[in-house]
DNA sequence: TGCGTGAACTGTGTTACCTCA
DNA sequence: AGTGAGGTAACACAGTTCACG
């Protein structure tokens, strides 16, 4: 099939959402991951990085940012193996899990500057998030390991929001939207591709359904009998598919004739119909 | 000022691991 | 020792909010 790239990547194809928007089902497993200066190989072999959940689980960064002032800017970690755990013994949040809590504490904590590169200057206002775009290196960089890989493993994660200066939750939430906004656009190529189709179904109805009028008016029509040769006229262009008497359509497609008792069959027994039963064998 | 875009957030489902009875 | 239930952690996704151009 034909491919579109829109930029997005994206495809004019007719796949099920379900296989073409869920990632490859797990990054291979990893080798030892060294914390590389950029540019870092990070999807390369996608082997550099462990990808059991207890593997996640051992090098989860989440808690990075637990209990840390949200005010203060953040010191992005050294070293990918390195985790900074700071414990909260005094979480507040109660109304989902003990995680959940934990996650949305951490995602508040990362509210007030949106860039690692960016200080509060307007005084840390912590309490409304401050929404700034991405520079355009920031982006290009971003875009690049999508191409590579449209998920990321938390190492991943943490050695690219360290070459763009960024937050981890940053990356995070720019690959969520991301692929979201590549799974909007698919959807939008695979309804233009679905609409084509039916229009072209719908064209087709229409000019099979003028085909059977005129064979009918064929069959209603005795001079029709009379001038016929013999059934090997009626033919069909194979490119086309249209049937045509004699040498309107079969002589310009320079098709194979094809014999009517092929196509009669599908012509419903009508009364009126006997006239040119008596001119072919009986079918079955 | 209304609007589109995209960064950030919220809620939920799934999966894997661990602990304990 | 094997096993099922429950808790936890991590992640992805859909939907939403909202700052910004």
């Amino acid at each position: 099939m034909a491919e579109k790239d829109d930029g997005l990547g994206l495809s004019l194809s007719f796949r099920c959402p379900e296989e073409q928007y869920h990632p490859p089902p797990q990054q291979p497993p990893a080798a030892t991951a060294t914390a590389a200066p950029f540019p870092l190989n990070l999807f390369g072999h996608s082997d550099a990085f462990p990808s059991s959940a207890a593997d996640r689980n051992a090098e989860q960064p989440r808690s990075l940012f637990r209990g840390i002032d949200i005010n203060q800017s953040i010191t992005v970690i050294d070293d990918c193996d390195e985790e900074v755990i700071v414990s909260s013994p005094n979480s507040t949040v109660s109304s989902v899990s003990g995680k959940r809590s934990r996650e949305r504490e951490e995602n508040d904590g990362e509210r007030g500057s949106s860039s690692l590169e960016i200080d509060d200057d307007d005084g840390g206002d912590a309490a409304g998030r401050k929404k700034l775009r991405l520079s355009k290196e920031q982006a290009t960089v971003l875009e690049q390991m999508f191409k590579s890989h449209n998920t990321l493993n938390p190492k991943q994660k943490l050695a690219l929001a360290k070459q763009l200066n960024l937050r981890p939750r940053q990356v995070e939430v720019w690959f969520q939207n991301r692929r979201a906004r590549t799974k909007l656009k698919q959807t939008e190529v695979d309804c233009e591709y679905m609409r084509r189709c039916c229009e072209n179904l719908t064209e087709e109805n229409r000019r099979l359904q003028r085909e059977v009028n005129e064979l009918r008016a064929l069959k209603l029509s005795p001079q029709f009998y009379m001038n016929m040769s013999p059934p090997t006229t009626l033919t069909m262009c194979p490119q086309c598919e249209r049937v045509a008497v004699s040498s309107s359509v079969g002589r310009a497609h320079h098709q194979q004739p094809m014999p009517m008792a092929s196509w009669a069959a599908i012509i419903p027994p009508q009364p009126l119909a006997r006239s040119i039963d008596a001119h072919q064998p009986k079918l079955m």
